[in-house]
RNA sequence: GCCCGGAUGGCGGAAUGGUAGACGCAGCGGUCUCAAACACCGCCGACGCAAGUCAUGCGGGUUCGAGUCCCGCUCCGGGCACCA
C-alpha cells in the first residue's frame, strides 16, 4: 500500500517533462500543427483562481493534442503594460517597471507548480523593448499604409487634478482622487483606421463556424450596419455656414411624425451658438458634465435647449421644426444631428411629452383606429402597419419595406439618398499615461508630424520618471521629449502619448511564432503555426480585444507583418465562465461594509464570533476580498486536485462557485482513483476475474465518450464520466489483466484534467515513458455497439411502461410488442388507439 | 438606456423536440470500529400507505410529445469604445 502523494510527486513529475521537453514547441513539417492559446494575463501580482481554470482549460487540450500526435504551440506571456502599474507607483511609490516585472517573476513562480504544458522558451512581456519596438516599427509601417490618423475625441477631464481619466476612474461622474466633476473635453488623439474593414469584419464573421454564437452576434451588433437616409434640413435663422443641416436617420418612414431636430452638444452648429447665446452656452457646460461612456449619457436625465434656429421639413417647405441641442445625441454616430419622431421612437416620444412638443403617428397598428398614444408605437420589422399621414400611402406594409420605400421617395424626388452606415468607429490609442508603448512619432514645427526612423527603434521608455504629480511624467521629461527632426533636424519633440494596451495585446498571438525575431514575424513560422487553432478567455473580451485582433490581423497583412494566410487569427474561441465565491461581510457604526477572507470565516462567524452577512457569490475579486489563493490550495491538495475541481461540475463556459467542500471531494476522490491503482497494481500477476468483457466495454465507451465531450469542451461531462469508469473498475471482478488495462486507460483519459496523478498511475502500472507522450486511447467500434434498446412507451405522452426490444427490431413489430404490454392494456383499459408514433430506437407515443 | 447571455432537487449540474434530475456534493441508513474519523455498501425532487399526482424562474402558444421551439414578462450576469 502506498499514498497518493502530491506534494512530492508533482515537482518530480514537472521536472521529468522539463528534462524530456515535452512542451517544447517544434517546427516540424512532418507533422499536423495545434496552436493553443489562452488569453494572456495582465501582471497584477498573483495568479487567481481565474487563472488557473483558464489555463486548466487550454492544458487540457494542449496535452489531447500532444497524446494524439500534434505538434502543439502552447505559449504564454505577459499582458504587461497598463494602468495599475502607474497607480502603484503612485500609492506606494517604487516604478511601475519594477512593479510589473516583480509580479511577472512572482506569478510566473505560481503558474510553475501546476504542471500547464507551456513552451515557456517563447514567454514575451508587451513591457519588454524587444516586444514594443516591433510594435512601434508596426505602427509606421501602418501610418504609411494610412492606417493611422490625428482627430480630436473627447475625453474625460479632470479639472482639479489636471488630467485624464479613463472610464474606471470617473465614479458618479466625478473623478477618483479629487471628487470633482469630470467634464467631456476634446484632445487631438490618434486613431486607427478600423472602419476601412468595418464591413469585412462583419462578413468575416460568418465563416468563424467555431466562435460562440453570441459572440459573432455581439460583434455584427458592434459594427452596427444599418440602412438608412441621409438628407439635408434647410435652415432658417442659423449662423453663416450652417444653412444646411445634415442629418441621417434609419426610419425616414416616420419623417412625416417629426416634430423636431436635435443636435449633439458636440455639434459644431452647437459650438457656433453658444458663443452668441448665454442660454445656449449654460446648457452645453452642463451637457458636457460626466463621463464619456455610452451608459453614462443615455441613462443620464434626458435634458434639451430650443436654439431658436429651425429647419424646413424637405416635404413641405412652410413647415419649420425647433432645433433643440439635447443630452442623449452622441456626435460619433451618424452625423450628430436627428430628426426626432415622438410617435415612433420612445425617447423622442419622453423629450417630446417633458418639453410639449407635437406628438404625431404616422401609422398605426393594423386594424387599429388613430387615437392618442400613451406611449411610442413601435412595430417590429416584419409587423403591417397601416399609415395615416404620408408619403407612404394608405397600404399597409412592414417597417423594412416602408423604410425602403421612404429611401426610394427621397431619391426620386432629390432632398435625400440612401446610405449604408456602420456604428463601428475608428479605434482611438493615444493615451496620456507613462506605462504604454511609446507612440513612435516626433512633431516638427517644420516637418509636421515624422515617424521615428526605424533604426532608431525601439524609442524606449525613459527610466527616470517621477509619479508625484497627476498626468503623464513623459510630459515633463525634458531629455526624452526634446529631440531633433528625423527628418530636418532641427528641435522638434516627441509625442508623449502611449498606445492603448489593447495594441499590445491585438497581434501578441502572431508574435508567439517567433518570439525573439528581429521583425514583428517571421514568414516561415507564421505559415506553420497560424491561425491560433483554440483560443480561450473571458467573455469580457468578447467585443473589443477580439475585434481589435481581428482588425490587426488584416492591418499586419496590408503591411506585410502577417504573410500569407491569418486574415482571421482565432479559428475555434471559447468564452469561458468565472469563478466566483461568496462574500463575507460586516459593517461598522457608520454602515460602511467591511469585507472578509474566506480563510477567515468558519460556520459564518470570524474568530472574535462576530457574525457576517453572507452575500450570493460573485466574480472573485480583491476588493471584496471574495478570494482564494490557488497556491493555498496547491500546498493543502497538489495541483491535480485544483485542477480536476475547477473543470468539474460546472460546464467551462459558465461561471463555477469555489467552495471549500467541493475541493475536498476533488481531493478525496483523486485518492480513491490512486487507492484503486495500487490495489491493482498489488494484485498477483495473472489474477483470474470474470465479467473482463464488460469491463472492457465499459472501457472503451469511456475512452470514445471522454474524447468526445473533451473536444467539445465539455470537461465537466468528460470526468462525469472518468466518474463512472473509475466506479466501474472499483466494482469489478474482472481479471488482473483487464483491470489494469483499464486503469491505465482511466489513468491516460485523465491526464489532460490530473496530469500527475496520471503520471503516477502509469509509473504503477508498469506503463512506457510518460503518460504525456503515449497515444491517446482509441476506442474499438465493436465494443461500442449494444444489441438491445429500452424504449418507453408513453400513453397521450406519459411516461406509463418500458420495453426492451433487440435495437433493429422494425417499428411494426415494436408496436404489437408494445401494445401487447401488460401495463400498457391495463392503461388503454380497450380504449381504441387513435394514432401510434414509434421512434426508432427512441421512444413509444399512444394517443387515444 | 442599448446589445448579448443565464435561470432545472438542499447545492453544482445532465438531458440530437422523445424515460427530467446522468455524474458529483450535502444529507439519511447500514458495514467496519471499544468509539470516532477514514473507507466501503445502500437510499436520496415534492406530496401520497399506495395507485398516482405535481414538478425545469413567471404567463401564454405550437406539437402525438416541450427543460429544449415561438410570443410576452421577471430576476441575475457580461459588454457599452480610456479596467484588463
Amino acid at each position: 500500500m502506498s499514498r497518493y502523494d502530491p506534494t512530492t510527486s508533482e515537482p518530480r513529475w514537472q521536472a521529468e517533462w522539463d528534462s524530456a521537453g515535452v512542451f517544447t514547441a517544434r517546427h516540424d513539417p512532418a507533422r499536423r500543427k495545434y496552436y493553443v492559446l489562452e488569453m494572456f494575463p495582465y501582471p497584477s501580482g498573483r495568479i487567481h483562481m481565474g487563472h488557473v481554470r483558464n489555463y486548466t482549460m487550454g492544458d487540457v487540450v494542449a496535452r489531447t493534442k500532444i497524446a494524439q500526435g500534434f505538434s502543439v504551440l502552447h505559449p504564454m506571456g505577459w499582458d504587461a503594460f497598463g494602468m495599475p502599474a502607474e497607480n502603484a507607483a503612485m500609492e506606494r511609490g517604487g516604478h511601475p517597471q519594477d512593479w510589473t516585472y516583480g509580479n511577472i517573476a512572482v506569478m510566473k513562480d505560481q503558474m510553475k507548480p501546476l504542471g500547464l504544458s507551456i513552451d515557456w522558451s517563447r514567454e514575451l512581456a508587451t513591457c519588454d523593448p524587444e516586444y514594443y519596438g516591433q510594435q512601434q516599427a508596426m505602427f509606421i509601417d501602418m501610418m504609411e499604409a494610412g492606417l493611422v490618423y490625428r482627430k480630436a475625441a473627447v475625453v474625460n477631464w479632470d479639472p482639479v487634478d489636471m488630467t485624464v481619466l479613463a472610464n474606471e476612474q470617473v465614479i458618479d461622474g466625478k473623478g477618483w482622487r479629487s471628487g470633482a466633476e469630470v467634464e467631456r473635453r476634446e484632445l487631438t488623439q490618434w486613431f486607427f483606421k478600423i472602419s476601412n474593414y468595418s464591413e469585412e469584419l462583419l462578413d468575416a464573421l460568418d465563416g468563424l463556424k467555431d466562435w460562440p454564437e453570441k459572440v459573432r452576434l455581439m460583434q455584427a451588433n458592434w459594427i452596427g450596419k444599418s440602412r438608412g437616409l441621409q438628407f439635408a434640413f434647410e435652415t432658417v435663422g442659423a449662423p453663416k455656414g450652417f444653412e444646411r443641416l445634415e442629418v441621417y436617420t434609419t426610419r425616414p418612414d416616420t419623417l412625416m411624425g417629426a416634430s423636431f431636430a436635435a443636435i449633439s452638444p458636440d455639434h459644431p452648429l452647437a459650438k457656433a451658438l453658444e458663443v452668441k447665446d448665454p442660454k445656449v452656452a449654460a446648457f452645453v457646460a452642463e451637457a458636457r458634465k460626466g463621463g464619456t461612456t455610452e451608459e453614462a449619457i443615455e441613462t443620464g436625465e434626458k435634458l434639451g435647449v430650443d436654439t431658436g434656429v429651425r429647419v424646413r421639413h424637405p416635404l413641405d417647405p412652410d413647415w419649420e421644426l425647433p432645433v433643440w441641442i439635447a443630452n442623449f445625441i452622441l456626435m460619433d454616430y451618424g452625423t450628430g444631428a436627428i430628426f426626432g419622431c415622438p410617435a415612433h421612437d420612445q425617447r423622442d416620444f419622453d423629450f417630446a411629452t417633458k418639453y410639449g412638443l407635437p406628438i404625431k403617428p404616422v401609422f398605426v397598428a393594423e386594424g387599429a383606429d388613430e387615437a392618442a398614444l400613451t406611449e411610442a408605437f413601435v412595430p417590429m420589422k416584419s409587423e403591417r402597419v397601416r399609415f395615416v399621414s404620408g408619403f407612404a400611402g394608405e397600404e399597409t406594409q412592414t417597417g423594412d419595406e416602408a423604410v425602403a420605400a421612404a429611401i426610394a421617395h427621397a431619391e426620386k424626388n432629390g432632398y435625400g439618398v440612401g446610405v449604408t452606415k456602420f456604428r463601428l468607429r475608428d479605434w482611438g490609442i493615444s493615451r496620456q499615461r507613462y506605462w504604454g508603448c511609446p507612440i513612435p512619432v516626433i512633431h516638427c514645427t517644420a516637418c509636421g508630424v515624422v515617424p521615428e526612423k526605424k533604426e532608431n527603434l525601439p524609442v524606449r521608455l525613459p527610466y527616470d520618471v517621477k509619479f508625484d504629480m497627476p498626468g503623464n511624467p513623459l510630459d515633463r521629461h525634458p531629455t526624452w521629449r526634446d529631440v531633433a527632426c528625423p527628418n530636418c533636424g532641427m528641435p522638434a519633440k516627441r509625442e508623449t502619448d502611449t498606445m492603448d494596451t489593447f495594441v499590445d495585446s491585438s497581434w501578441y498571438y502572431a508574435r508567439f511564432t517567433a518570439p525573439r525575431a528581429a521583425t514583428p514575424t517571421v514568414a516561415a513560422e507564421v505559415d506553420y503555426w497560424m491561425n491560433v487553432d483554440q483560443y480561450i478567455g473571458g467573455v469580457e473580451h468578447a467585443i473589443l480585444h477580439l475585434l481589435y485582433s481581428r482588425f490587426f490581423a488584416r492591418a499586419m497583412q496590408r503591411t506585410g507583418n502577417l504573410p500569407k494566410k491569418a486574415i482571421e487569427p482565432f479559428n475555434a474561441l471559447f468564452t469561458q465562465g468565472m469563478v466566483t465565491h461568496e462574500i463575507y461581510m460586516t459593517r461598522d457604526a457608520a454602515g460602511r461594509p467591511a469585507y472578509h477572507l474566506p480563510e477567515d470565516v468558519t460556520d459564518g462567524k470570524l474568530a472574535d464570533g462576530t457574525a457576517v452577512e453572507v452575500v450570493p457569490s460573485a466574480k472573485m475579486s480583491k476588493s471584496k476580498k471574495n478570494v482564494v489563493d490557488p497556491m493555498d490550495i496547491i500546498a493543502a491538495y497538489g495541483a491535480d486536485t485544483a485542477r480536476w475541481f475547477v473543470m468539474s461540475d460546472s460546464p467551462p463556459e459558465r461561471d463555477v462557485e469555489w467552495t471549500a467542500a467541493g475541493a475536498e471531494a476533488a481531493y478525496k476522490h483523486l485518492n480513491r482513483v490512486w487507492t484503486l491503482s495500487d490495489r491493482i497494481a498489488s494484485l498477483p500477476e495473472a489474477t483470474p476475474g470474470t465479467g473482463d468483457d464488460d469491463l472492457l466495454r465499459v472501457t472503451h465507451r469511456a475512452a470514445a465518450e471522454v474524447t468526445r465531450q473533451i473536444e467539445g469542451f465539455a470537461f465537466n461531462k468528460a470526468i462525469a464520466k472518468l466518474y463512472e469508469l473509475a466506479n466501474a473498475i472499483q466494482k469489478s471482478d474482472a481479471s488482473n489483466a483487464v483491470q489494469r488495462q483499464a486503469v491505465m486507460v482511466l489513468a491516460q483519459l485523465m491526464s489532460p484534467m490530473t496530469p500527475h496523478l496520471a503520471e503516477d498511475i502509469w509509473a504503477a502500472q508498469g506503463g512506457k515513458g510518460l503518460v504525456a507522450l503515449a497515444p491517446w486511447p482509441k476506442a474499438d467500434p465493436a465494443m461500442l455497439t449494444e444489441t438491445t434498446v429500452t424504449l418507453p412507451i408513453q400513453i397521450n405522452g406519459k411516461r406509463r411502461a418500458e420495453i426492451t426490444v433487440p435495437k433493429d427490431m422494425p417499428p411494426a413489430e415494436v408496436e404489437q410488442v408494445a401494445l401487447a404490454d401488460e401495463a400498457v392494456v391495463r392503461f388503454l383499459a380497450g380504449q381504441p388507439v387513435k394514432k401510434l408514433i414509434v421512434v426508432p430506437g427512441r421512444i413509444v407515443n399512444v394517443v387515444v
